[in-house]
DNA sequence: CTGAAAGCGCTTACAG
DNA sequence: CTGAAAGCGCTTACAG
């Protein structure tokens, strides 16, 4: 009477003609034990009999069994399934910062489910609930929302979320950023050692945060400078005030961080100086900034453009820094020097927090610092107001 | 003797401190029916009596209840996991691929884990392997390998894969791919329509079949007009032949699809033809080729840099058509007239193929066309040889 | 060291 | 129209 290979009433369809995968059932009976020791076997346990085990890893190999992992993963409660939803899947950021997560993410046996929300906080909650109906093991979420509603949510249900890309410090969540800040502190910096002194920051919208973080960064440099120099080697006191220590730093901010608005506003900057289009090099007036600080990559492309269809030498006749350092700023007709913000090693370490708070360590929060890359862009200005009596 | 809510001595580990997720036994209890009803009212069938799936949608919404995705999973065999294997998550082409796959997955209640292989045949071995253990419902696969021997094995235990961007014709696996060929002889019909008579082809590596099929469809095109204007409206034997018809195409394969291999190429050909940097405008020896096609825009982008580091005007001087149409073409200095591949229209195709061969449809192969976008990089070409005796 | 059994959370014939 | 029950493929105490 044992309903041997029974036929179920409730078996669930399968593909006609396919073959059914072979369960731990099937090994067990080839290799003539019970499912508990195959299960054992495949776990790595070690106090299987040897004898046993290779009896069992024969017919593994024998039927090609491969574990189930949605099973595995509705015995255990744990999914391998790892969601990860960024504000756009064409943003060069986002894609080095996701092959980092998936890397972590492998080594841990985790998949990576990628998605888009578009910066958009409907889609954003959207895209949540599935994940968390799909029972992932964790979420990897680059906000548009800072009230952070639908992601606490999430927590709230169990599913650890760690923010990236964020620098929100909920008490909940984990999150990982770099320091837009010191970011932009560093690319003024340099062009202030360079010996620029008339410096235009071409920025974002003041309305996303990195825009603000990064003028507040250009900010603190200008006046660091400005202390430095004062309380410089020499008698304070007695310093003259040289026209090299005043810093005439000008923001412009755009209204996209792309490269059509900044190549339209710099190509009305150019048209303002009395500079028109025409690839002769022409001189600038004295009064046009010797260096542009670009809040990103896309925006110095953008600029770098406008610059050379006005026939204006980068960076002889003026230097450009820009954010991110995405794979295009090196292949850039003239390399660009750049923050770099190091990608890569941010969707890592973001998805080492997502484990380490499944691990039950303290939610932490994490801030990279971006460094400078020098390359080609980025020069000493032009000696401009004596260039005729020379 | 009823077990109401055993302590199973096998239950999984829960979250320390977090509460059980809610599951149809608990919405069953709390709305007095059985999990069958349940089950019934979470499906939309449409014969649960009103006031049972009142009492149902009444618990649910109290107790916040989502359907647990694994466990349906595991008792339908089917999963909404739908893994998408590319060749690379920085390549834009590949990138605007995923968001129409995606668009078209997430209709299908599917959620789409996206990875890459980076081109490799190991990797892509690895991920094939670990999509399948996932027990995805499909797998989409920009392949590597040309023997497709893993991806073969995938179909054979019964999960679906469907070839993108691949023309391989296999008889198992449906495939999606552009028509390289035609996308090539249009951007060639378009600069000989213009005018011009001395184009060089800037291909990519011809090791790589995208190179060799636009070769194909370059030489194609010209060989077509040959023939055209040999046999055209006239008396074709007393035709004599006229300069304006000899088409003077010259290949150069590049060793990799990337602006930097274009820029140095195109620099050094400038150098052979005596043109040295510059921003000043020079004239252009009759010889150098009034156009370049390239085989995809990141080439275009390196030519175009390349030909104004040395104050060579494009259109002006130079025409530039590339392939592909990624986000950049539209953002370089000069628009760039190109060819379009349907990215997005390509990845919702792959996904809507996957769901048809599930459903019994056989497999096809769709070959989708290319078409022209005409910016402002093509132009007729200068009159190069009256310039100086008009 | 291993087998038997329970149970994860669903869905689905089947009986009533 | 609904309930009771089986079963998807695993893992894991427990008994031996």
């Amino acid at each position: 009477m044992t309903a041997s290979r029974p036929t179920s009433p409730a078996s669930p369809p399968t593909a006609s003609g396919t073959a059914r995968r072979p369960s731990v059932k099937d090994v067990a009976r080839l290799a003539g034990v019970s499912v508990g020791t195959v299960s054992n076997v495949v776990n790595g346990r070690t106090f299987v009999r040897a004898e046993a085990r290779e009896r069992v890893e024969a017919a593994i190999a024998e039927l090609g069994f491969v574990r189930n992992a949605t099973a595995k993963a509705l015995r255990t409660g744990v999914s391998p399934l790892v969601g990860v939803a960024v504000l756009d899947l064409a943003n060069p950021f986002f894609m080095e910062a996701a092959t980092g997560m998936e890397r972590r993410l492998n080594q841990d046996g985790c998949v990576m489910a990628l998605s888009s929300t578009h910066s958009d906080v409907e889609e954003e909650a959207r895209l949540l609930h599935a994940l968390a109906g799909q029972g992932v093991r964790g979420i990897l979420l680059t906000p548009s929302d800072t009230a952070l509603t639908v992601a606490h949510e999430v927590v709230g249900r169990g599913i650890p979320v760690v923010l990236f890309d964020s620098p929100a410090t909920p008490p909940d969540m984990p999150s990982i950023s770099v320091d837009d800040q010191k970011g932009a502190e560093l690319a003024l910096t340099h062009l202030l050692g360079l010996g620029h002194r008339r410096i235009a920051f071409l920025n974002g919208p003041r309305r996303v945060r990195q825009a603000r973080d990064r003028l507040a960064g250009v900010r603190r440099a200008v006046s660091l400078a400005a202390r430095r120099s004062a309380g410089g080697a020499g008698r304070p006191a007695s310093r003259r005030p040289s026209p090299n220590d005043r810093v005439d730093l000008v923001e412009i901010p755009l209204e996209s961080f792309t490269a059509n608005a900044a190549r339209d506003r710099v190509h009305q900057l150019l048209l303002d100086a009395g500079i028109h289009a025409g690839p002769a090099p022409r001189p600038l007036p004295a009064s046009f900034p010797t260096a542009f600080f670009c809040a990103n990559d896309l925006i110095a492309f953008g600029a770098m453009t406008a610059l050379r269809d006005a026939g204006v030498r980068v960076p002889t006749d003026v230097s450009l820094v820009g954010f991110d350092d995405i794979p295009m700023a090196s292949e850039m007709s003239v390399p660009l020097t750049t923050i770099r913000q190091p990608m890569e090693e941010l969707g890592w370490a973001a998805a080492e927090a997502l484990f380490a708070t499944a691990d039950g360590a303290p939610v932490g929060h994490r801030k990279f610092l971006p460094s400078l890359v020098e390359r080609a862009s980025a020069a000493p200005p032009p000696d401009r107001p004596d260039q005729s009596g020379r």
